[in-house]
DNA sequence: ACTGCGATTATCT
DNA sequence: GATAATCGCAGTG
């Protein structure tokens, strides 16, 4: 399946069919390229984990309501940025939040450790959560709604070359207590037993892919 | 205009 | 496990 095609499915499709594939950012110090390791689904108006729960369509969810292929990039907690792939057709507001990304090579790495300001030695935690990884790829507001299949892009995804080889998990999303009955639902997606996860999951469950993709 | 709080993180105990 | 940092957003009036 094309990136292409990925973006164009829901929210709840698209987060584990994410999993594997490239972001690339362009900064002044020059390219930065890393896999996406773990995300989140935040799909439709039903969804109280979601900031455009009952279709609350404001200037900072408009994003979320366009068609697929663009960012999401908000401020949370007054200092840090997180940023999504939004998904799916116009109207429908799908997004899938990027909770963490491993830098495909060493040039990557140093470039993110210098954005970060994060010596080698602490290098597990350069970019093993959202906001970690916006800072590492020097991600804020200015990107929101930014075109990430385009080329010339200064924020862009990337079908992964090589075959995806590796086992998901699901389970809850995090820091979302406050969504009631959907707090609970795994969409959660992450590589097994991958080092730049975020958090540590008490009882994960396997994803088994629909047989549709098989 | 005013208020409460968050899709987080680093640092402390 | 607990807490501070820090501010835009969304809801209320």
């Amino acid at each position: 399946m094309t990136i292409q095609e990925i973006v164009q499915l829901s929210a709840l499709e698209a987060a584990p069919r994410l999993l594997g594939q490239i972001m690339s950012r362009i900064t002044p110090a020059g390219e930065i390229r890393c896999r996406i390791v773990e995300t989140e689904s935040y799909g439709g108006a039903e969804d109280k984990g979601s900031h455009a729960y009952g279709n609350r369509r404001t200037a900072r969810t408009e994003m979320m309501f366009r068609q697929g292929g663009i960012a999401y990039v908000y401020l949370i907690y007054g200092m840090y940025h997180c940023v999504n792939v939004v998904t799916g057709t116009e109207n429908d507001p799908q997004a899938v939040l990027i909770r963490a990304v491993e830098p495909l090579g060493r040039v990557d790495e140093q470039r993110m450790l210098a954005l970060r300001h994060v010596p080698p030695n602490r290098r597990r935690t350069l970019c093993n959560g959202p906001g970690k990884l916006c800072l590492a790829l020097d991600i804020d507001k200015s990107l929101n709604g930014v075109q990430l299949l385009a080329s010339g892009g200064t924020l862009r995804l990337e079908e992964a070359k090589e075959p995806l080889d590796f086992a998901i998990e699901c389970g809850p999303r995090i820091n979302i207590d406050y969504a009631e009955e959907y707090a609970a639902k795994p969409w959660r997606f992450y590589i097994k037993d991958h080092p730049y996860v975020s958090a540590k999951n008490s009882s994960p469950l396997a994803y088994v892919p629909p047989l549709d993709t098989l």
